[in-house]
DNA sequence: TTCAGTGCAAAGCGTTTGCAGGGTG
DNA sequence: CACCCTGCAAACGCTTTGCACTGAA
């Protein structure tokens, strides 16, 4: 597989070594789309027995470093991990019914570009706004 | 003093008492600006000796219920909790430096429009931004 | 006198670390 | 065969909880 060989090749240029532990991790946040270090391990557990927590964990940083995942906080608890290759975006939290939406970097274009003139960049796409959705407004 | 007999009658309209450790803490969080839990109670421990941490959280927690106190996430450790009589804003932290700057709500006045077209409230207090000032960003 | 609030200690959750053994390149 | 990576177990930081006692109203 093709995508294997380009894992392989992205780890070795930064002297890193390609694993069945680092691709199936990569592959579990690709299918997974929004996890936590937590459900990445539960679904790699149920492909190959024995891997560890501390793996996991170890290895979201490498795959963060190496910009192919990338993690935003939608919770006060664990941060959740998804695949670089998405499209960037903004992630909307309903603190009433925890529902997530997804917005288009676009929505924060103004936001972005204000802050631009005061020379910051903004990480857009670790953006999380919280709110309430319309349903759980009315209670 | 006056504010005293206002935070009491807050709380006694909820069945809930005012005492000592409260008024400590809400003062703590007032003089600190922007500070975490542990912040806090280092600060009333210079006061007053044995508080402890369990209360200054459920303290937090039941004055965060009153909208007398905010808090907001400005890195992947402990939240910060600032007064909600400043006025609202959104804070923008580098990733570099961990500088907090604070911006006006307005700055983020389309988002919010946007959202609300959809039917999303944002609690725009709450907002983080991260990214790079200037200076962290030519390394 | 009542019952909300406190301190204390222990447990909880998510995460990090040291180390010795295992497997990639 | 060098040295990166893993599993394991223990420690970590922050927070929550159960309980008996204290003290506000």
């Amino acid at each position: 597989m093709s995508d294997e060989r380009r894992l392989r090749d992205r780890l070795r240029s930064s002297g890193l070594r390609l694993t069945p532990q680092r691709e199936l991790i990569l592959r579990a946040v690709e299918h997974l789309g929004h996890a936590t270090p937590d459900e990445v391990l539960a679904h790699v557990r149920g492909q190959v027995a024995s891997v560890n927590a501390s793996t996991v964990y170890r290895t979201l940083e490498v795959l963060e470093s190496l910009g192919l995942v990338r993690h935003v906080h939608l919770s006060d608890r664990a941060p959740t991990y998804h695949s670089a290759r998405e499209p960037e975006h903004i992630h909307a939290v309903c603190r009433g019914c925890g529902a997530v939406r997804s917005l288009d970097p676009e929505a924060a274009a103004s936001l972005v570009a204000g802050l631009a003139e005061d020379g910051f960049t903004v990480d857009v796409g670790h953006l999380s706004v919280f709110g309430w959705c319309s349903a759980c407004l009315a209670e």
